[in-house]
DNA sequence: TTGACAGTGATTGTATCCAATGACAAGCGT
DNA sequence: ACGCTTGTCATTGGATACAATCACTGTCAA
């Protein structure tokens, strides 16, 4: 049994992919009729796949005006960040015991490779990878589709952020990504937890000494 | 400028009161064309309003099959309520400097009210009224929103766990409900956040003694 | 009796057409 | 010159019509 649709689906999961890799960016006006003939469909799959992105916080409809790429405000971004701090901890910590040595092994690596990542699109990708792996064993789906939509709808924040600051401005990421794997690896709730935390309200207050992103 | 259209809100809207109200229950039906006459409309308002329900957990689409009530199985339930342990204390914590005097009295008035409660429905929307106002004050809109979406998600579960239990099963709610009160009072952050989550803690744990209800 | 299979009806998915709304610009009056 | 009005056009919102899919049922055969 097929979980959705058809066109509707493909057309959303389209331009969900355009707005993530920063090809559309926050404001970029959405027309229908547009991206209709871009699929070779009519604006009804591209109406419904417009509703569903509204939901995912990743376009704005305004009635009878027209759909924009959603933009954040530095407020609404540090929002997110603060519910990130209290969820992700969560599937971390539930997830902890469940989390196989070579899983570990693999979060590891994708930490070095981080630090070795040349462009800041690498670098995205191996962050995203790295925190949604190290949460892929909760257990908890919902909360794991909340944390991805958290990871989507501040996507283009991250990459002008990690732009902005370059690899030199990366080291602590790293320096946090090092310990919470250790921390993992002593299969440690609690440090791990804190450890996640810290990191995420680090970057929200570094994200908020830089306004002239938004 | 109107934030959103026209017959696909009202249409999401009234059958989201439907599914809240308990008038339909998980797992019923929905027929886009008896909507669609129900609001003297063409099915096309009815299916955006119907992916509209999907992304927020109400409704369950399948391609080519039908739209259902969304129904949550306990394990669910479980991880709702767990992520509700990490993100209502969050928004009450945010906001606890912010509540006046009269929101306090207000929330007080509220637990004495719910204790006075005769029938489920009374304190269904009375509890819902509380908890909402408690974290009403935390400038965090889309947490806020986020929060909602998790009572709704539950409303039927809640409502079921209520009527099982009865009004005798309920005095440790109202003792919490007591002592959360009166650390607001003291405008005491760690306090009021410890109180929630304990309270949505052994909710839970309650819960998941009773699966029966799922 | 039971299983498979085909046909039929109901329901959803999509395309096309029309209506309504809003933005923009030209023209008019002051 | 400036502001208001009005008309036009682009774009979205909704209705109707048609195609595709699925569930159900009745039939036939083993």
């Amino acid at each position: 049994m097929r979980v959705e649709s058809l066109v509707g689906r493909r057309v959303a999961a389209s331009l969900r992919e355009a707005i993530l890799s920063g090809a559309m960016e926050p404001g970029a006006r959405i027309r229908q009729e547009e991206l209709a003939e871009r699929f070779g469909s009519s604006r009804i799959p591209v109406r419904e796949a417009l509703r569903v992105l509204e939901a995912e916080g990743l376009v704005r409809l305004v009635a009878n005006s027209g759909a924009w790429v959603a933009k954040l405000d530095l407020a609404e971004c540090i929002e997110t960040y603060k519910m990130r701090e209290r969820l992700e901890p969560l599937a971390l910590g539930e997830g902890i015991l469940a989390l196989t040595e070579e899983e570990v092994a693999r979060l590891e690596a994708l930490a070095a490779e981080m630090e070795a990542a040349e462009d800041v699109e690498t670098f995205l990708r191996l962050d995203r990878v790295f925190h949604l792996l190290s949460s892929s064993r909760s257990g908890m789906p919902m909360l794991e589709a909340t944390i991805r939509g958290f990871w989507d709808r501040t996507q283009h924040y991250r990459r002008a952020y990690a732009s902005l600051v370059g690899r030199e401005g990366q080291w602590v990421i790293h320096h946090e990504h090092r310990l919470l794997v250790e921390a993992l690896r002593r299969r440690n709730r609690v440090d791990a937890e804190a450890l996640l935390a810290l990191h995420i309200r680090r970057t929200r207050l570094a994200l908020a000494a830089h306004p002239e992103i938004f």
